[in-house]
DNA sequence: TTGCAACTGTCAAAAAATTAACATTCAAGG
DNA sequence: CCTTGAATGTTAATTTTTTGACAGTTGCAA
């Protein structure tokens, strides 16, 4: 393995170190895990795997982004998360042993890391892997309670400002500090909340007229994220 | 540890390896769990724990059965999952070290095993328990998506359709054969869709009439199982 | 700079779900 | 056997969301 590779693993961890559970993963763990990954390039639209697919590959997006997305029986998409630079994901399907239950999509000129089915495998003989693989899918777990907790018991609006804060926040799984500004169509907004462009629209317009929000072409802008942390919370 | 109890344990691994997950956990680790768990017993009402509460102990249900759940702001009850014998739960909170996410309480008299937080760890030590606990934790995430996806792109009918199918399988994160008559009421159908009783009652008046569903006090029996799978895969 | 595709803003009609109210039916205990 | 609390059945009015339609904007690329 020549030294230009092992430079770009190294940087590598420091990039994917900035996650919080990648971060919080022993030393020697990370290191064999980028020891047993490759690099795959997807271009922008590109599959990463289709809902039905076999294989229990695991992946971490290097750079760029992916949508984790699922066609209704009537074609109507649902997207159930972004995928950014620092993410990891894929594993559920390793230890169930059951088909990928969603589409995973690259939204951008996207590079993922991926460690195949047999290095996993391997890394989950080390207790330490196994232990880390368990917190991140109970982080996965919690955060998915929370988004069924929503569609039971909260309002569209509350729905809208939350999943605004988790964007801004990096949504998925784990990653850190807030952004002001969010790279996203109110038409994808829509379809991470199950519903209409039209009632989105609404109700952006009403946090926009209060000064929470700025709308522009393919961004919102958070102007007050504490008055966003408002809407999420009261009702 | 006196004869009874040992009985008594010997007799719980039958019962809770009808669970197809703890079936397929291997027997040494089976046994390490129940030598190292308590039982405790519970009243209709009494709750295990309650959303907010910190510790990460984890449990099987031995007889009975509980219901998980969460109060929004405004009081509403959303039913997430119903615990029943065989199930075990309660291990997010031991990874991820947040406090609960929502509340679990005795809906009948019922016997719950304890695994402490202390002794869940030293198990975690081990490998293969290790293994089995990311495995258990997929089988939840899995389910997880299924509910998300339910409330992103599915209609109304749909899903009445599929979350009885899944209370006739034993609903949770694992069991097995189907049974004909599913002991629920309207009002706690209603609360784990997230909609009221009377548009639940609607939709299964009209499984009623066309002779899938037969609808009883406190209790819906399945005709038939084929019509069912039918509601629920057609929208 | 002009054309075009993608995105946003808005409206009215239709469909669906909620709220509130009330009658009826069931089953368990006294 | 009868009372009573709990559960179901049903309706009308209201609210919310969807559907479908179309005009106005934006940003990119020819």
């Amino acid at each position: 393995m020549g030294k230009w590779v092992v430079n770009s693993k190294s940087s590598w961890m420091q990039a994917l170190s900035v996650n919080p559970w990648f971060g919080s993963v022993p030393l020697a763990e990370r290191r064999a895990m980028l020891a047993a990954s490759d690099v795959l390039p997807l271009r922008p639209g590109e599959m990463l795997f289709r809902k039905g697919d076999n294989g229990g590959g695991f992946f971490a997006v290097l750079s760029g982004a992916l949508k984790v997305s699922t066609l209704g029986e009537d074609g109507r998409e649902g997207i159930l998360s972004v995928l950014e630079a620092g993410i990891w994901f894929g594993e559920t399907s390793h230890f169930d042993g059951q088909a990928r239950p969603h589409d995973v999509t690259a939204v951008e000129e996207t590079e993922v890391l991926v460690i195949a089915p047999a290095a996993f495998a391997r890394l989950m003989r080390r207790n330490a892997f196994a232990y880390a693989m368990a917190v991140l899918m109970s982080v996965r777990t919690r955060a998915l309670y929370g988004l069924v907790e929503d569609s039971m018991l909260r309002t569209t609006s509350t729905r809208v400002a939350r999943r605004l804060l988790a964007l801004t926040h990096g949504d998925a799984t784990m990653a850190p500090d807030a952004r002001a500004s969010v790279a996203v169509s109110q038409e994808a907004l829509a379809m991470m909340l199950g519903i209409t462009r039209q009632t989105l629209s609404k109700e952006l317009k009403v946090m926009a007229r209060a000064g929470v929000l700025s709308l522009g072409y393919g961004r919102i802008e958070v102007l007050s994220l504490a008055d966003l942390e408002l809407c999420a919370a009261l009702a």
